[in-house]
DNA sequence: ATTTATTATGCAATTAATTGCATATGGTCT
DNA sequence: AGACCATATGCAATTAATTGCATAATAAAT
């Protein structure tokens, strides 16, 4: 389970609550890992037993307290740990791919359908990702430096955004026929 | 849950056991929809009772005996309507993404010898999706008329790895500086 | 005034997936 | 003779994820 190294990635550099993670996942990993909110705080509960996080009480004017959660010494350890040891290959469920095998019990219009909500989508999230490439190309080389392994995680995000599209295209084409 | 519809799509063109489908998850799907031996098992189980597929038993002299199962017209239709339905995007949980982000607490060879691993095993499915390319394009057209959509879901995983193989080659070159 | 969005957290129940173990036969390899 | 692989199925326990509900404050919009 890796959720749980995902969420110590983000609070190694910056402390912070599981509002602030959920935003986080969301803004830094979320073309690659989504996680939903009562995931982030039961797997924070689980984490601050184990002792791998630490908890501070924070009182707002205003708004709700907030529980800031910071790494320990143990944290960092298992989170070093994790990094050093190899992952196992990601592990891909994608029901459109099912749908697509079993697709000749549908009409074409059908699947037609569903890839152009699906190429939508696609195209959203590709426009975003170039956006921040941009972005990114605007920063002077000292700032680009600190920022490129991030802007790695980028790049396959559009490279896999690109080909899905140009995939897209082609499956457009045979169903058309 | 569309395990169990990916099961059903499975045994509409072809009943089988729990074994039978084991396999044809690897041959068939397994490049977008990965099953384990007792998610399977499981589920046929679940599948049954909820009486979407009949089962019956096929003795055999030599080996174990078989639990064939078949697809019900209850389960046909759920079939349809699953496939009817539109599909949520994909979930993506990559934690070699993950590992790169958070790469920054990590000697870059450490990063450079994952990225190896992972090329190896990309690079072997990548081999491997090309070679069943090439023997549907040596079948005849209506051979091939048959197999448009299988052949569809192939050409997301070679595109798939193609991109994949591209972007390593980004991040070696950021890496290895 | 009322709705809606944002901030902030959580429990409880269910569903799904993983891990580990278990059994049994036959064939191949060394 | 012993090891290992393929066929064939399953239980039990644990871990992880999802779904649904719940609370509570402020701010902004209509």
């Amino acid at each position: 389970m890796s959720l749980k190294h995902a969420i110590m990635v983000l609070l190694e550099t910056e402390a912070g609550s599981g509002y602030d993670l959920l935003k986080r996942f969301k803004q830094r990993l979320g073309f690659f890992w989504q996680a939903s909110h009562q995931q982030i705080y039961q797997q924070l509960k689980v984490m601050y037993q184990e002792e791998l996080i630490d908890c501070t009480l924070e009182t707002q004017q205003g708004k709700p307290d907030r529980k800031i959660y910071t790494m320990t010494k143990a944290g960092h350890k298992d989170l070093l740990a994790w990094l050093n040891k190899a992952c196992k290959p990601q592990k891909i469920n994608d029901s459109l791919l099912v749908k697509l095998y079993g697709g000749h019990l549908l009409d074409n219009t059908v699947l037609l359908n569903e890839m152009r909500q699906h190429r939508e989508q696609h195209n959203k999230a590709l426009a975003i990702m170039l956006d921040i490439e941009q972005q990114y190309q605007t920063l002077d080389n000292r700032e680009r430096k600190g920022l490129v392994l991030p802007f790695l995680t980028l790049r396959r995000g559009i490279l896999g955004e690109q080909a899905w599209l140009a995939w897209a295209d082609e499956v457009e084409v045979f169903l058309s026929k």
